[in-house]
DNA sequence: TCCCGATACATTGTCGACAATACTTTGGTC
DNA sequence: GACCAAAGTATTGTCGACAATGTATCGGGA
């Protein structure tokens, strides 16, 4: 809001393109939440924020649009999408239905060697737990690296591309946002483990049984707060202005 | 490539945006096959055709990017997008396990009015069948009509998004384009009857294992049609201009 | 005081022009 | 004859300006 002249106006240094640049930039501060959801997003605004032209904005708003993380309405304008506790737990469904077969796959494809990475990344997420014992929030980030190789251990790259490229940046968003955060670190962690020792075994079947268990246990956990604030409606959209950096 | 001048000029009567105009004509135009998979995406040569600038034509094709329907790189251009068949055949593993879910919830929670609906639907094609037996590309639609009620009756709103907004798109576009039509309409017609006396007898289970096992065999058909003609790249974006309209 | 209409403002949609980059063609050399 | 270089052409990227639409403010009337 405050920030103009000097700070950003993007570098540009590389041959990308400005519009290119912005929707990353763009997709990022949604993302991460210095947005807010619900908020409108003003091209003069951004136009100036960047100093660039409202050309590139509005490409990148269009292909924020295609990726659902914006909403528009012709003539008025867009805003960051909002969706609705219910809708959260119905893309926690399909992200059930959708890593339980990557799990499948993966137990099924990965390499030997990849299962040795992931388990070293688990036992790196483990230490760090130690350290930042029940700080909840770090973990996000390794949850998803966990997710993320098996996804890509499915070989199944349009399955990695729809669930990492489009469905996780609205699960992120909303995680990161209205501090739903879990908070179940031990659990998940456990988790984590029999998931990938049944990968190791090769069993396929079990792999997606408990990884879908595992989707469906944050479900829950959602639910939960779901009830305990009955937000019938999509989420407030003011009640975070997120002033703070 | 021949029309120019008076034929499109798009009409523009309704206070439709000119974006979101061409926005759909391109869209039609790429899942109908009229503009050949792999080939370029020229935005004079769109803006001479619709008679506008090519403001509104970039915007739309950044949103059909977003879309994944045309694949862009920059200072080059956009291409429509051109999947291999194992591509393909990723992508109906996914609609086994995404309609195999919807098809469960949907025994569980479509009103018995819509079943009976789609009951009569059923009743309807099979009719149409016996008139144009053997045709096999009139079963298209009404296909993606069994699936979309079935979809839409899972209540599942998000995964109804997915489904018919992004992934049917290229199913439909792909179907169409390099004739996998896969023909085999008495066969589908069973399955199809079969998955909704599921449904009707409330069996999700059952309902589900059926649906899956109905695009598998779809799944399958593609496969068959592989080995045929062992395209390992991408299909042959130069072999059908497709000349004729 | 409240509601309604008209004016003024801001924002979005569209356009044409210019700059930057990629592709094509021509010419030259080995 | 084939390969490489350079100019020319076409396309993409970006910009500023204008038109169209929506929103907010202000004033008048019930």
């Amino acid at each position: 809001m405050l920030l103009e002249s000097d700070v950003s106006t993007v570098s540009q240094v590389d041959s990308e393109t400005l519009s290119e640049h912005v929707f990353r930039l763009i997709q990022a501060a949604i993302v991460k939440g210095e947005i807010a959801p619900g908020s409108k997003i003003s091209e003069p605004e951004l136009a100036r924020t960047y100093g660039i032209s409202r050309g590139p904005i509005r490409e990148a708003i269009h292909r924020l649009e295609g990726q659902k993380l914006l909403v528009r309405v012709p003539h008025v304008g867009a805003r960051v999408v909002s969706i609705s506790h219910a809708e959260l737990v119905e893309l926690y469904e399909i992200r059930e239905s959708l890593e339980g077969m990557a799990c499948r796959l993966a137990a099924e494809r990965m390499t030997q060697q990849e299962i040795g990475e992931l388990r070293r990344v688990l036992e790196l997420h483990e230490q760090d737990a130690e350290l930042k014992a029940g700080v909840g929030y770090y973990q996000q980030e390794g949850d998803f690296d966990f997710h993320y190789r098996i996804i890509q251990g499915s070989g199944n790259r349009t399955l990695a591309k729809l669930l990492c490229d489009e469905l996780y940046q609205l699960v992120r968003m909303y995680r990161l946002q209205f501090s739903t955060t879990p908070n179940r670190p031990h659990q998940a962690f456990a988790e984590h483990h029999r998931i990938l020792d049944a990968i190791e075994a090769r069993d396929g079947e079990l792999a997606e049984l408990l990884m879908r268990r595992h989707i469906g246990a944050s479900k829950r956990n959602i639910e939960r707060h779901y009830v305990s604030q009955r937000g019938q409606e999509a989420l407030t959209p003011s009640s975070k202005t997120r002033g703070d950096s």
